[in-house]
DNA sequence: GCCAACGTTGGC
DNA sequence: GCCAACGTTGGC
């Protein structure tokens, strides 16, 4: 099992709908490297649900139960997949950047060193670190 | 195939 | 609102 990281503007797609929505597609991702990690998902895999631009904090947890297809959001006949997501649960304490990147155990991960990208892997180690200071438990 | 111009993302 | 980083486009 692998471990992600994967961020959405809350304009745009909330945990809140997450939440509300059970199981979503995680669709719209149109950048190569974000799709390869799509695609390299499985059933099972975590997920940290992180809120960029105005919260810039990893607020939930979802887990993949659909892997990658092809993006219905995208044009016809391009190659561009998505996944669906269920929503597992809400961080007790949701880890903001700005503490990420005070800690250094975490400067390597690609939300620091590589902003852009959307859909981010994380070692278990790195995950287990973020549940810590989330104060999430893995069931 | 190079590179300037431009658009988008996302942190500050 | 600004700007750095980065991806894409299009002229040459």
């Amino acid at each position: 099992m692998a471990y992600w990281l994967i961020k959405s503007e809350p304009e745009a797609f909330s945990w809140a709908q997450q939440m509300a929505n059970g199981t979503e597609p995680w669709t719209g991702v149109r950048n190569h490297q974000a799709k390869k990690n799509l695609a390299t998902m499985e059933i099972g895999d975590r997920a940290f649900f992180y809120h960029s631009v105005s919260e810039k904090r990893i607020v939930g947890v979802v887990e993949v139960v659909r892997v990658a297809y092809p993006d219905p959001t995208a044009p016809e006949g391009s190659a561009w997949v998505c996944t669906d997501m269920r929503a597992v649960g809400a961080m007790p304490r949701p880890v903001a950047l700005a503490e990420i990147k005070a800690t250094p155990d975490l400067q390597d991960i690609a939300l620091v060193r590589q902003s852009r990208l959307s859909v981010v892997p994380l070692t278990p180690t790195q995950w287990d670190r973020l549940c810590v200071m989330g104060e999430w438990v893995d069931s």
